[in-house]
DNA sequence: CTCGGACTTTGGTCATACCAAATTGATAAA
DNA sequence: TTTATCAATTTGGTATGACCAAAGTCCGAG
């Protein structure tokens, strides 16, 4: 149990939102995992009488926690803390995404640097990947050869695949970046025609970039993820990628 | 001036926020420039009118509005539109980035990924860049040269020749990371001693990266930015960099 | 035409109230 | 004892209305 004790009233500085100072107090409890991950943050009335503050700056300040994703709220629900990690940093940009999309070349410009970081990825695997990564790479191959004829699953097995260039960096920011790249590129594919000879296309090409990665070819390497992202992007309506 | 009509009160649907249809509404007059960047939203108490909710719902709406990057809100100011950009995208990963580096490996982490998004540029840099670019590239350099003496006005220099790579790509994103980078990273730099021998060599660093994108060597502009690279982590005290 | 200053508007915060959904706790059924 | 059920209570979402201080407006003196 938490003590329950009012906090200091900090100096009232006038150039500053009442919420913000909650705000401090809330994230540092967090940091210092007074409240910690999963747990949910005391009732809205607890917390206006601990801060002296009316119900209407507590609830402000959570809005700004849950922008921040340090908590996570659901309507009608009590927002329940939540150690950020990177992949709650991409859904904070969730928003404005959306909207830089709808703009002219947007989907363009974020698509042109997917290319550009997994061409980083492949290069990085082609000179770096272990036996480890290299089986997993098969393995990940093998389930998309599985999925050609499955027109549902091969989507799947295709973004698997795609995965696995990132999780082999090891570094949690590019895995939390796939995700992203995932969620706001692809349902510009979803709605693309599929067909088996489509699907079999794009595993040829998917064999050719692990392949190049075998042969420790990072030029190979990069040319056939460059091909196979080209033809990606030439699946894609004009009527979408354009807007 | 804007039409002053009330809205269709929405179909109130209880599992959904009041502000979240205000959200709608007035995101869809910024996306077809009813209200244009710049220009600021109506007072609250006209708006609270117009879509007929309470105060309080039209403060949780510019709240919402403010955290996606679509208004800018000071404090005791009225809200203005603002047109998202990449820019602003990075700024709303702010609060949830600081959170991120004050974790064990996180500054490190983002660190290897700017590495990654540098050495990827320079390499396309090498196979691409225009005599314009080439040209900038020795402008940058020449001023950060002229600059060795200067201790304050060589950090600067640094990042605009590194800025450079970025702004190469032509990708507007790049140009936001960039910025993120220098907004993350910079803090940690901006603390470690700093001497004309450290700017000297940081110098040639850079001159050797620019000669290798010269003779148009990938391999060689690679390598020569990632020993600068590798240089500069290690300039980072121990303290900083392991927290 | 510029500079102040009085007056009005507006954002920030508080207090209070009501409703409906979520939570809790007691109770009945298995 | 365990589980299913339902009423009582708590709590989040929203609406009102009020007050203050800062920002914006307007007008008259110089």
């Amino acid at each position: 149990m938490i003590d329950e004790q009012k906090e200091p009233k900090p100096e009232s500085n006038p150039s500053e939102r009442a919420a913000s100072s909650v705000v401090r107090a809330i994230e540092k409890d967090i940091q210092l995992d007074v409240l910690h991950d999963g747990e949910m943050l005391p009732s809205e009335r607890d917390m206006m009488e601990r801060f002296s503050v009316s119900r209407t700056v507590i609830r402000e300040a959570t809005h700004i926690l849950s922008s921040r994703g340090l908590v996570e709220s659901r309507p009608r629900f009590r927002p329940t803390v939540k150690k950020p990690n990177f992949d709650t940093a991409m859904g904070a940009l969730e928003g404005i995404v959306h909207h830089l999309l709808n703009e002219a070349g947007g989907v363009k410009n974020l698509f042109d640097t997917r290319i550009f970081m997994e061409v980083g990825l492949v290069r990085s695997a082609t000179e770096n990947a272990t036996k480890d990564d290299l089986q997993a790479l098969k393995a990940a191959l093998d389930v998309n050869e599985a999925a050609i004829f499955e027109i549902d699953k091969f989507y799947e097995t295709d973004m698997a695949f795609h995965r696995v260039f990132y999780t082999i960096s090891k570094n949690p920011i590019a895995e939390a970046i796939h995700k992203a790249y995932m969620t706001w590129l692809g349902p510009r594919w979803k709605m693309m025609p599929r067909s088996a000879d489509r699907n079999q296309f794009n595993f040829e090409s998917h064999k050719a970039i692990f392949q190049a990665i075998l042969m420790r070819d990072p030029d190979l390497a990069e040319a056939a993820l460059r091909f196979h992202m080209k033809d990606a992007w030439a699946q894609i309506p004009k009527s979408i990628s354009e807007n």
